[in-house]
DNA sequence: TCCATTTTTTAACCTATGTGAATGCGCAGG
DNA sequence: CCTGCGCATTCACATAGGTTAAAAAATGGA
């Protein structure tokens, strides 16, 4: 049940087995079914979620009614919408599950506790958003700098596991072209 | 000198003056001269770098020689290429001065032993990342959803200090388009 | 003050990606 | 075994933004 978690979570702090037992105690474990929501733009966030299992996507509607994924998560990822999370106010974003899913659920009033009672977990999280950061970051300068095509192969080479489990569509979505441009795209690839 | 340290971190934590001693002293000051470099792509960043005042911007050039502007930093901001500061890989990015600056540079080494001496150091940087994931996460998402001509308004609504003494050219660059587009766009704007 | 350099604007033409619509495939539920 | 719906593909056409080149405007140093 937790175990995924430890290793995740030692991968940058070590814990000793009852700091782990402390921390894990935070956590509520919840299956979530496919097309399920976690979280509904215009909702507060209430929870950090660590994927045990499953996949889920975060995304929003613009005007013109286009999703827009915003990030996707498997096993050993988290998600949230942080800014509602942090500050309380509605969130911008969706997230509903693509594939049944096991997340462990903190709350922001128990990951608070966690932070005060455990020194080292301020420290795993600070690593952890440093972490995603720059992954961020990164998505950033690659959509100033590089092609569609480009950014394509770069997901398939970055995250081979999401390119087997998640539909062309919800891709294109993620590397914000439509369907047919993708569909465009993947043939003319084929034909190199 | 340190007095606008002291209050961005204290935004987030409260120091007492001894703890803020202490931890003032780990940053080293340093002037910066327009169009002098603080990092080059293919270096390894050595510093986090707090600005005191100027401003700088964060770039990197493409196959085709073209810049793509990842991040400015004015008074209060940070500046680095995280991802090689903590890696300790060479850098992808390149830093210079766009404006006279004074920078706290924080070496990696001195800020492993703030982190070590100083837990709420360890929070406040959590906190920090936290708000700049956040930040980074937007404009992700603007990317994905919004027309360049939205983007620049939203930039301008944003960052009215940046709008104000950064030139067009360098605006155009982070938001992704040409100088020749952005004199389009605002064109078009201007009839309105 | 004047010249050189950088920045902004303009314009004609080009290309990647979007749009809308039609087609066919494949799988999940009755 | 159907049936319907979501997904992928294709095509013709539209458009935002890129490219190239040039001129105009602003800036900064000697």
């Amino acid at each position: 049940m937790f175990s995924l978690l430890r290793e995740h979570i030692e991968r940058r702090v070590h814990l000793t087995d009852e700091e782990f037992n402390i921390c894990s105690g935070y956590f509520i474990p919840k299956k979530f079914k496919k097309y399920q929501f976690l979280l509904n733009e215009g909702d507060v966030c209430r929870y950090l979620g660590f994927v045990n299992s499953g996949c889920l996507r975060e995304y929003t509607i613009d005007k013109k009614g286009n999703e827009h994924i915003i990030q996707f998560a498997i096993a050993d990822w988290w998600v949230s919408d942080l800014h509602s999370f942090l500050s309380g106010l509605p969130a911008n974003y969706n997230i509903d599950v693509l594939q049944d899913s096991e997340i462990l659920l903190l709350e922001k009033s128990a990951r608070e506790e966690l932070l005060d009672n455990c020194p080292k977990m301020e420290r795993f999280f600070r690593m952890l958003l440093e972490s995603n950061y720059v992954a961020t970051n990164r998505r950033v300068a690659d959509s100033l700098s590089e092609t569609a095509e480009e950014r394509y192969l770069k997901f398939i080479k970055t995250y081979p596991k999401l390119f087997e489990i998640v539909p062309q569509n919800q891709i294109a979505s993620y590397l914000g072209i439509t369907p047919q441009s993708l569909s465009r795209i993947r043939k003319e690839l084929s034909r190199k």
